[in-house]
DNA sequence: GTTTTTTTGTACCGTATCGCATATAATTAT
DNA sequence: ATAATTATATGCGATACGGTACAAAAAAAC
């Protein structure tokens, strides 16, 4: 088994390098030639493996809202108080965020958040990919703040869905003030007073 | 006076028409082709008159919150009571973020949230804008509340520094959901639960 | 050992890119 | 009128772009 050729390149190494490439550029301003480097691949390889650029770039998006959900799964679901939960989601995401890129050293902010929007028109996929990752989120956490609401830990009255997508618009202003070079400690104040208004 | 022969084009229109294409597509992905064609000017007429791509990408981005700053002073400034101020900003600005391009139909969000953060690495200027940018939002906002709360109209325990980033960051939420196809009654619902939890 | 299958590496194609050089047109100042 | 000034228009040149054809290489299957 393992027919042919063996391969040369690691596909999760790979993967990061475009990560890391497209994070940092977006789609559009990352060359093939680019990608060819961070990938230690050559051009037909990457097609073979991986597709056209756009591709890549929405293989790189998932990957990284997979991480996403991890990080969900091991704030949010495992963390019995929904606070503290969210807390320690927000701490996670900032310390994503804050990712120094290897080039300019400065903080890199969210792939999705600061990369996604510009292209969602000029590649219609990725702009489903960024509208169905936000719904995607929005659940996560409506999910979480339900059960909080039966377990008794938050009152009645809280709207659900609305808290969700104020949180989520806490996530997206720590994502794009990183990149802006926010330092850490005003973005743990924004995330800390969102979960003191939102769940009072 | 003026002096040579007299220009063609008309210089307003011709940022409204880089802006709108700006807007849809970001800096990258915008060629100077484009260019001509939205501005109405061949190419050495534009970098006589603007520069480069940067150039006009960054004239573009200071007129575009030119265009929110009159907002702020139509709107906040202007309504006597904070939260009716707030709703109606935020009323002006997802009547603006709807706004749908000519091309593809769809409503475009921010042009600064929504294009600005891919470029801050690319364009280290772009990037000082987008954060000189932020904080001007955040100060206009701080103002606001601080004065609220000289007139009796906000508790004096509320934080105006951490609720102005709250609010921005309900702005940029409105901003990027409205680009990834969220309806208008879903942002209007965000963006007044924002201004009645943060000012409660 | 031959065939089959898969990946690699080089080289290439046609096109699009940005910025500018050069020449022409239209207006004012002298 | 003539000179000076400013904008327009055409088009070029060097490079970079995304994507692919093709042959060599390396493994398994027969």
């Amino acid at each position: 088994m393992a027919r042919g050729r063996p391969r040369k390149f690691d596909e999760d190494e790979a993967l990061n390098g475009a990560m890391l490439l497209f994070w940092e550029k977006g789609l559009s301003a990352t060359s093939l030639d680019d990608l060819t480097k961070a990938m230690n691949m050559n051009r037909p390889s990457i097609y073979n493996a991986f597709g056209n650029k756009d591709a890549i770039y929405r293989k790189v998006l998932e990957r990284f809202c997979g991480q996403l959900d991890e990080g969900m799964a091991q704030t949010l679901e495992a963390i019995p108080a929904v606070r503290e939960g969210f807390q320690a989601f927000f701490e996670r995401a900032i310390a994503v965020y804050r990712g120094t890129s290897p080039s300019t050293k400065a903080a890199m902010g969210c792939l999705m958040v600061c990369t996604a929007p510009t292209e969602a028109f000029s590649h219609p996929q990725v702009g489903e990919d960024l509208s169905a990752l936000i719904k995607r989120l929005d659940q996560g956490f409506v999910r979480r703040i339900e059960r909080a609401k039966e377990e008794g830990e938050l009152a009645q009255d809280i709207d659900a869905h609305l808290t969700a997508s104020l949180l989520q618009a806490t996530l997206q202003t720590v994502a794009l003030r990183a990149r802006a070079g926010t330092p850490k400690k005003q973005l743990q104040q924004i995330a800390d007073y969102a979960v003191e208004r939102l769940f009072s």
